[in-house]
DNA sequence: ATTTGGAATTGGAGCGCTCCAATGGTCTAT
DNA sequence: ATAGACCATTGGAGCGCTCCAATTCCAAAT
């Protein structure tokens, strides 16, 4: 009644459990003959191989662990879809846990992931402390995704927010924009990144006396009332950049319901390229992050420190692009310069 | 310089290698003493479980195993949650895999989380077929998720497509629409559920002789054409139902190209209760699944499975709700009966 | 002083696998 | 006929833990 194990396909096919763990792992030593009987007596049994019983024969787990900040956001889903191919490809398994954007949570987690043996860990858009990921990376190899702020010591991925936010402030001033406003990310990991790159941006187009930032936050709700004060203004902003594809939905919500039209009157970026301004009802124009691509250089970052051990820590910095869509265009003529 | 082990931390504090597994259980008859001093020196040499070793010896995992369809749909984040929370609760931990939308991936994940032993299995909007489905379960106890179909034989845990859209039709029906089309999942699993529901509404209003149903899809785009054909017929409709949020929105986008105003003169309703139809730039009417409920559900059921054995299978369905938003209204008044 | 009982502690077997060194078998070269 | 070489196969130790039965310990009861 109990589980088969490989002494049971053993008997069955007249051979030794040594000769059944080298057929289970494709050995190529094995005669074809012993393999098929092998293979038959296994398949008669519904035998299965025993994970951890072989993870602990072995002394190593082939896996690395995963943790993401919080599952229903679709751009965890896409960076945990890059790390799962590469990773596959490698020969490795993923294990994937949920912070729930909790910072307690969090540390569970890695220490689960640790238990588990995972030979290396990627954490995306992690919250924990620079000491606590001093402490894991000697334990594991970490490597930190889509983290705005840097951790020095700590390999990391990451995406050049600061050049984003200039693509953004480029794209709006090429249209002849000059008050552009951007409502920035608050307290969140990439904001002042993202908002340091809005106002070099605005430098860099001569545009330094209409820097204008408003605290914002991390979904649409945030952007209501910075809408309803910029509108207020003597002057309002012929543009917003917004800190991210949700702020934007927000914002775009705010204009229409004030009867503002968008882009002629005032135009929209946003960031992220979620698929949520790829929907033509939003047709947002945004700054595409590489999510995929994210996911497979911090697999391969990993996997790099993994087989060579220390040495100096890397930061890849992947680059943004400017995806033109519906929710920019020129300012109204009147405030053309 | 390697991991230390139970025997490391027992040499260290003086005990025997079983006193520290007991301390490590939290058993409660080790004496004060021993366990501060077995504890102090885990501490001291960093140690950790390894839960391969725990699982194997213990010969059971506490595990049980999720499978979902596709891991950026933000619809099985949550259900995964709403999984993870139960689990947690009742001292499970949760495998999440990834099947990636395709019958292949999906079969070969379900062989993983059988060679990790876990004690029952959770399929999240699964592809495999019942021939499958009667396999595994003899092994480890499955229940499906949000599967339209029924699979017989196999504990489940579903919403009752078919009542939620008699409540989409009846809430369109009450404002005073005749025609009332709807835009099916084509394929999807739970297109027939919703059709037939759709169906059954419109007899229940007396609306029997409007009838309309057009094949969509998954998503927005498979909606456009469809609302193209619709508005070019002689009758057009004043309400339309579609399959799902995406559907919708695609709608939503369709119409609003074509200058036609929602709710003025269509109203529209979505099935989901995605995070998308809150956005308030769409503030869809749509039909709401009790995501978390439907993972907490699942857990249960799996678990009085694991412990019952076999027996009667269930089939939990959950009642949907209507969320009325911004898009649906009283048809036009030439078209009010 | 001796017994008794309960709690605290320990030794050892065993979980299902891998991997190494050793064994046996077959074939070719001497 | 014998040695050597090479291959497929096997026995056994060991991975780090749990859990049972056995042992020790100590205080209370006789």
């Amino acid at each position: 009644m109990n589980r088969p194990t490989m002494e049971d396909v053993a008997e069955r096919a007249n051979v030794s459990r040594a000769l059944v763990s080298l057929v289970m792992n494709d050995s190529p030593q094995v005669s074809d003959e012993k393999r098929r009987s092998v293979l038959l007596a296994a398949e008669e049994l519904g035998y299965r191989p025993n994970l951890m019983a072989r993870r602990l024969a072995q002394q190593r787990t082939h896996t690395i662990g995963v943790l993401v900040d919080d599952l229903r956001n679709p751009f965890f889903g896409e960076v945990v879809d890059g790390i799962e191919a590469a990773a596959t490809e490698q020969g490795y398994q993923i294990l994937i846990l949920n912070g729930h954007r909790d910072l307690d949570r969090e540390l569970a987690a890695v220490e689960t992931l640790l238990q588990f043996r995972v030979e290396g860990m990627a954490l995306v858009g992690p919250r924990v402390s620079d000491v606590d990921l001093a402490r894991f990376t000697t334990t594991a190899p970490c490597v930190v995704v889509a983290s705005g702020t840097s951790h020095p010591g700590v390999d990391e991925v990451v995406i050049d927010d600061h050049h984003g936010a200039e693509l953004a402030v480029q794209h709006l001033a090429d249209l002849g924009h000059r008050r552009i406003a951007h409502i920035d990310g608050a307290a969140n990991a990439s904001a002042a990144e993202r908002r340091v790159g809005y106002m070099s941006g605005m430098d860099a187009a001569g545009l330094g006396e209409f820097i204008d930032v408003h605290r914002g936050g991390d979904d649409e709700s945030d952007a209501l009332a910075v809408i309803d004060s910029l509108l207020a203004k003597p002057d309002p902003p012929t543009a917003i950049f917004a800190f991210n594809d949700l702020l934007a939905a927000g914002a775009l919500d705010r204009l229409s319901d004030a009867g503002v039209a968008v882009p002629a009157e005032v135009s929209l970026v946003g960031f992220d390229n979620t698929f949520i301004s790829a929907l033509r009802y939003f047709s947002l124009t945004t700054i595409n992050q590489p999510m995929l691509a994210m996911g497979r250089l911090a697999v391969e970052t990993l996997l790099g420190r993994i087989s060579n051990g220390t040495g100096e820590t890397v930061r890849h910095m992947l680059q943004p692009e400017l995806v033109v869509r519906g929710t920019t265009g020129p300012p109204p003529r009147r405030d053309q310069r």
